[in-house]
DNA sequence: CCGTTAAACTTACACCGTAAGCTTTGCAAT
DNA sequence: ATTGCAAAGCTTACGGTGTAAGTTTAACGG
């Protein structure tokens, strides 16, 4: 009863890359991408810092391996539905994954690093436009045009986001720097968006999201229509 | 000839804040926005990096302060033009400042501290679709699909942005992992972009965020004969 | 039972933002 | 001209960061 079985207290459950991206995701959805450092990523782990190299190369690694995880998440298109249906699903579906994890906007830009999850994710959805009978070029606009746009907004959405209690001080401070009088448009504005006119449409930004993207998915349609 | 004119090696110029985000501005145009530190702006202005909290209250404040300085270089809207011509030529002046200044993409939507420069900008930007027929809803909506678009090109754009060598090596190592039977699409694609025939509209990304951004106005433009 | 090896830990370094306290500078009033 | 004082500089220090280098521990195959 020596040493195989002695000292339980530390079973050593086996560190590998998917526990650390995995824990790396937990921590950035519950306290913010800044908060995200080795140390604290270790102390989670309930190992120290130095640790995490042994499965990942530094720290870039990690946030690539992070976004990819989540780009993971997002639901690519079929070639089951017509391509207007397949880019609305997956724009809606890329919507849903950022907000989750809202971190995800402002770090993936900034990882060009192209894995196996990115790519059949651009391949899906070049190949869904091509099938709906977009030549190569139109595609390619359309692609970048959708993705700077979903993009877009949510990095805004996420980034505007308030807590209840604190949309009214947000809307007090902004309140007092601008004068009706001397800024007319911006106190109209912001009247409609407080107003329960705006509110109705329940989940708020949803169906804002959903105006510019049928938008863009209409232009897409003219624009394939005049080929 | 003593203490008053002594010692003229240190003629100490006077740091205004006005200095200070200037020279920021200037480091991170020059080496990106990860390398401005507070020392290493100090040390551009011969100073020691606390005597810059003599005139900014902390790093925080310098960020705000240098996206609204790149914020104020967009030309504002005028009411002189119609309105399509008028979203156009903001779009296009926003394109061309945050190509000047790529790092503001990434830091733009994470400062939503509303100042007088910001405030009139978006007023004056309400303030033309306002005069050009749109109802309150519709130009908050018009607005938001604009920015949105807009934000999100440019950040895809600044991203993927190589040196013409650094261009090869990037499409050299995606293609390594592409396989042009597995992922035809991308390989459709990057064979398009690569192309002389996509590379001869010059300014290459322009024409990309053109059209886009035509897009959109068109189908703003339906909308608000649609009301 | 022991040697190998993977994976943990420890220490150390250079950087970061900034709080607190000290020193110099230049102008205003005497 | 001298002095007083406030503004604006400097110095030191603390707790944080990513990670290079070296050391110890634990698990497993022979």
């Amino acid at each position: 009863m020596a040493k195989k079985t002695a000292s339980k207290s530390k079973p050593r459950v086996a560190l590998t890359t998917d526990r650390v991206l995995a824990k790396a995701v937990d921590l950035a959805d519950q306290h913010g991408i800044d908060a995200l450092s080795m140390r604290k990523l270790g102390l989670a782990l309930g190992v120290e810092a130095m640790s995490l190299y042994n499965h990942v190369a530094n720290k870039d690694e990690i946030l690539d391996g992070i976004v990819d995880r989540v780009v993971g998440e997002i639901e690519i298109p079929t070639n089951e539905t017509d391509w207007k249906m397949a880019m609305r699903q997956r724009a809606i579906s890329a919507h849903e994954v950022f907000l989750r994890h809202p971190w995800v906007t402002t770090l993936i830009e900034s990882r060009i690093k192209m894995s196996p999850v990115r790519v059949r994710y651009f391949d899906a959805t070049i190949g869904a436009l091509r099938a709906g009978g977009f030549p190569i070029g139109l595609a390619y606009h359309a692609f970048l045009t959708l993705d700077s746009y979903i993009y877009g907004f949510t990095l805004h959405e996420v980034s505007w986001q308030f807590e209840p209690e604190e949309r009214q001080d947000v809307a007090a401070d902004l309140g007092s720097q601008v004068s009706p009088e001397e800024y007319p448009h911006i106190a109209e504005m912001m009247h409609f968006i407080l107003s329960p006119d705006n509110a109705r449409d329940q989940a708020g930004y949803v169906s804002e999201f959903e105006f510019g993207l049928n938008l863009i998915l209409d232009g897409l349609e003219e624009r394939l229509k005049a080929q």
